[in-house]
DNA sequence: GGGAATAATAAGGTCAACCATAACATTATC
DNA sequence: GATAATGTTATGGTTGACCTTATTATTCCC
């Protein structure tokens, strides 16, 4: 159990490989895609990784976590969000770039730091994104809502969570009241892989009748929802 | 004034001789030592350093900063001290710690969180041992004390600052009570670098008439005292 | 002035994490 | 079953930051 120290590249593929893998194996081509780096760096970086026990790569059939890898991941993916949390809510900083900046500092965070931010903190339970905080033993409460892009016209539903990881995409989100806790009518849906149009009522505010946003099908993939009974 | 990306080597070199540096040059030798690496890899990195205008560096004479590489030192210090206030006020971590855990986020820190990280510690002037935390704008009160090392038998002086770096070394002397703000007399100087022997009043109890104390001199060259009017 | 200590330079080596290009293997799809 | 897409392996290259060993240069001090 030991976790000595794993590179921040090490870190870097583990915490990618949990983010994208719906508990079955992840083709290399996406791994080395969400990673920036060519497909043959990939590869290789996957062979270490396996030689050192945290990911099992079956060639042509994908890579997955290995306990260990998955218990290293859990952790990086914790520190990551208790540092959101901390600068979002006590600095104050802004919602779209926390998740760039926490993963710098995650990388940096010894054990009895990330223990005694949680503390600090009172034990939150998911990040400023609405996605779920680790406990420190690996456990947490997955979240059960389906993307956006999945439903259907008419419905009403509740966003719980954003997936997206880059400050951009994020930005554009939140421009459009994209966030944990807002309410979304689907209107209309394009065919053809087009955008989704929906009305959104920001997080507390659900009598407004908000405005109107078209959004891209892979946009509203990253988008967590549940359905409201209401 | 552009400060893109320094590789976290680069910031260690550059903190390191700010560190040591009493406004004049630093032997190659010495750097290396503090830093735990051999005189070549020094001279490798000073020339890097020096090409990138981060150091001048006289053959045979020293390194030194240049106004360029201090505004640098200047802000990772500042990162660094303010990781330390931090961890040691809010998140409650040992003392003796702090330094070395701040050192590891200091390098993983972007200009808005130092900002706002101060802000939210309400501008702290002096991390937990004492030393002056720059401003944004690089720069900051020095400190006006003396080394421990060359106070006269007899006279009582009050700690400002522990200049120590390794969590062992801070852990010795606060096992001591040589923490800021503590008071201490010299009783007794050994002769031929032998140890001082102090007597020791902790912070806010010099009725007490604290315990004895010997100190190598070496150590008592990280202790930064005043002389006390009283 | 000579020798010791220190500093600089040269040459060659390692390691992690990338890159490109090319050849070959497997899987998926028409 | 042929072809395209994807994955794998091989080879060789780069960069930063270290290492060792050896040689040469300078400075310091008796």
């Amino acid at each position: 159990m030991s976790v000595q120290h794993l590179s921040e590249s090490t870190e870097m593929y583990l915490k990618a490989l949990i983010e994208i893998s719906d508990h079955e194996a992840v083709a290399i081509g996406r791994l080395a895609e969400r990673l920036s780096v060519t497909p043959v760096s990939a590869n290789e970086m996957v062979r270490r990784l396996d030689e050192q026990g945290l990911v099992s790569h079956t060639p042509y059939k994908g890579v997955a976590l290995t306990q260990k890898g998955h218990q290293v991941a859990c952790d990086v993916t914790r520190r990551q969000r208790l540092w959101e949390c901390f600068l979002y809510d006590q600095l104050e900083m802004e919602w779209a770039q926390v998740y760039e900046l926490a993963c710098d500092l995650e990388h940096a965070t010894a054990p009895e730091v990330t223990d005694a931010l949680s503390a600090f903190l009172g034990e939150p339970k998911t990040c400023p994104h609405g996605n779920p905080i680790y406990a420190a033993d690996g456990t947490c409460t997955p979240l059960d809502g389906v993307p956006l892009s999945t439903v259907a016209v008419g419905d009403t539903v509740q966003v719980m969570a954003v997936n997206a990881t880059s400050t951009d995409v994020l930005k554009y989100l939140q421009e459009r009241g994209l966030m944990p806790g807002c309410e979304v009518t689907v209107i209309e849906a394009a065919p053809m892989q087009g955008p989704i149009t929906l009305r959104v009522d920001p997080a507390g505010e659900s009598e407004a009748g908000g405005k109107e946003v078209a959004l891209g099908l892979l946009l509203a993939e990253f988008v967590l929802v549940k359905s409201i009974h209401s």
